[in-house]
DNA sequence: TTCTTTTTCGAACGATATTCAGTTTTGAGT
DNA sequence: ACTCAAAACTGAATATCGTTCGAAAAAGAA
């Protein structure tokens, strides 16, 4: 039995566990800067004191480690909530407070910014052209007494990001596609009709749309 | 004074949009059957039968293509939304009926599952990380009486991707900081609480979070 | 037909994610 | 302490596009 080496069994794993952190820092701070398309491999080896391909071995792609770098950010500031709301008593409170205080984030703090970015070219000519539509309809129902929107844009930017989340899910089968009732019900809601009416309106005998 | 040519002002133009309608067609088929990234420039200059470096007369750059690609598919299923809506009574039936169509359609459609991929890896990664939290927040909230929700990891996920619509349009600056509130009013009334009651809860203080 | 302008072409370029063959480091067994 | 196979690391080389650019073709005016 060695005195000066105690061998413990995990020394190796955790040199290892140390370079990862290393990059997962590493990129944090230059995707965060620049972007994740814009942060380059090489730059984020560099920071990180290791060669250009060993980020290779602890992470399959770039995107991979992109996700670990995102993951990161976001496991932080949950945590970061749950220690401020677990003195709440109303627990509909606890979950207003996390939405709310993920918004702000997202929107003040420069690194999410940065990494946001991504994400918007899709949604966003989801938005750009059936938006006008659609935001004419929200704003006709309200008109009539039948919804109580006040910004009709907003509400649809909320909607389209959440169709798009939805049928993400659908689409890769980690949902199934019984849920798209209760979407749609749960989109109404954000009309502010109450909930029983959201569920009659979505039951509603739906018509064909025309062919191509 | 010619005769046989009147010297039409826009045959030029007529013949450049036939191109560029071309390559929109192309780019909806190759995008549409191998996802926007795994498209190569070259491939979809073949199928629209002109060079490599033509497409850049046209549009500036692939990503340019993209959203040309994505804002024909999206204006022409809201043209069919609309001719079909005319027909109803009920204004918020309009609005029940474009949503689930687009739910509909962007699950079912091929071209459109292919085309969603790229948004997925932000709000995925929010969704995993701070999802379990806020499941359990809303699970709480419910059991409690205080909201009323079917399926917690649903309306989560909902809210993760329009939470990250929203910050995204406030980053751009297309929206303004102001909406950030009313933001969360709509999705406190995804939760199936009135709209009143989730102006309340909006408007409770809120502690600052712990520093880092 | 001739000359000027516009459009198209595709080969070459540049940037960079990823691979890989060689080198260094590691640590269990002696 | 020493040996040596296995693991980890390296960074130059590779492969893959997106994009540019000078030349060639086509179009249109005179």
């Amino acid at each position: 039995m060695s005195v000066v080496e105690p061998a413990k069994p995990g020394r190796v794993a955790r040199r290892r566990q140390r370079n990862r952190e290393a990059l997962i820092t590493a990129g944090r701070e230059v995707m965060g800067q620049k972007g994740i398309d814009a942060a380059t491999m090489l730059e984020i080896a560099e920071h990180a004191d290791v060669g250009a391909g060993t980020v290779y071995s602890y992470f399959k792609s770039k995107d991979d480690l992109a996700i670990a770098v995102l993951e990161r950010l976001m496991y932080e500031l949950a945590r970061k909530i749950e220690v401020v709301t677990d003195t709440f008593d109303d627990p509909a409170q606890v979950y207003a407070f996390g939405i709310r205080t993920v918004l702000e984030t997202a929107t003040r703090d420069l690194r999410w910014k940065q990494l946001l970015k991504p994400s918007e070219v899709i949604a966003d000519a989801m938005f750009r052209q059936m938006g006008p539509f659609a935001i004419r309809d929200l704003e006709n129902a309200t008109r009539a007494g039948r919804f109580r929107v006040e910004d009709a844009t907003l509400t649809l930017k909320m909607a389209t990001y959440a169709i798009m989340g939805v049928a993400l899910a659908v689409t890769t089968e980690e949902m199934s596609e019984e849920v798209l009732t209760e979407t749609v019900v749960r989109l109404l809601c954000m009309t502010g009709i109450s909930l029983d009416e959201a569920i009659e309106l979505a039951a509603r005998h739906r018509p064909e749309l025309p062919g191509d």
